[in-house]
DNA sequence: GGTTTACTATACCAAATGGTATTACAATGT
DNA sequence: ACATTGTAATACCATTTGGTATAGTAAACC
């Protein structure tokens, strides 16, 4: 079970409490950016954007390398994934039809089981 | 798409971004709880307990009814389903086998439109 | 060598956050 | 009528957040 005290998920959720840190995320999914590229989409001073990358990478959602003068990041997605489990436990709590979903779901989960014991 | 920029998921991710209002959902999801109830196992006062339910309900995670002297909660979890979108997103980034599950995301869309051109 | 370029660091600010304590009020129980 | 219960409202506090401006460092370029 995901628990609601994690800290981690504090701070991912956090992270994307910020539309300029959703933006810098949707940029990174599509490949590695410095922080220039990163910046400049945003309406914001270049040392405002910094700090949002900071906090990304808080949130282990953002690693960064550095080559030269440039700070190359990439994104990092697998805080994501964590952070969806625990929103996933209330899927029923929207769902109308949750019953038929909860089926479906179970299917392909012994489906899943099913295809790894294959392997 | 899912906008980086709706207001929305910002109130939706911050309201998420703290144990305590997590542990309140989590709450709600087995049903209606009064204000009292929602505080009592959260480690602080009445009053900081009450306003992490405004934010929820800022958020448009949680609805109270008043009955007599008591303000019944329920969750209303549709946003989370928003915030869900937003992140599956970038399922890709995380998930290794990214082609696989893309061509079975087609293959459900696909079934899907064809299911909707038939009614 | 000197000038961009890419970025960091520091200081500073206003506003929001997360909490407390206290007072007040209305509905309920005895 | 009175005490208790469930909640609101206010004031207050320390800390964090999100931003700016400014100065500084280090790599690349002419």
């Amino acid at each position: 079970m995901v628990l609601d005290c994690s800290p981690k998920l504090d701070v991912v959720f956090h992270a994307l409490a910020h539309p300029a840190r959703r933006a810098i995320i949707r940029q990174l999914s599509g490949g590695e950016r410095n922080l220039s590229e990163l910046a400049s989409p945003l309406r914001m001073t270049f040392p405002a954007a910094t700090k949002h990358v900071r906090v990304l990478e808080g949130a282990k959602l953002v690693r960064r390398r550095i080559a030269g003068r440039q700070h190359l990041c990439r994104l990092h997605a697998a805080p994501l994934k964590e952070a969806m489990l625990w929103t996933e436990q209330f899927r029923r709590n929207w769902e109308a039809r949750f019953k038929v979903l909860d089926s479906l779901l179970d299917e392909m989960k012994s489906e899943e089981q099913s295809r790894s014991r294959r392997r």
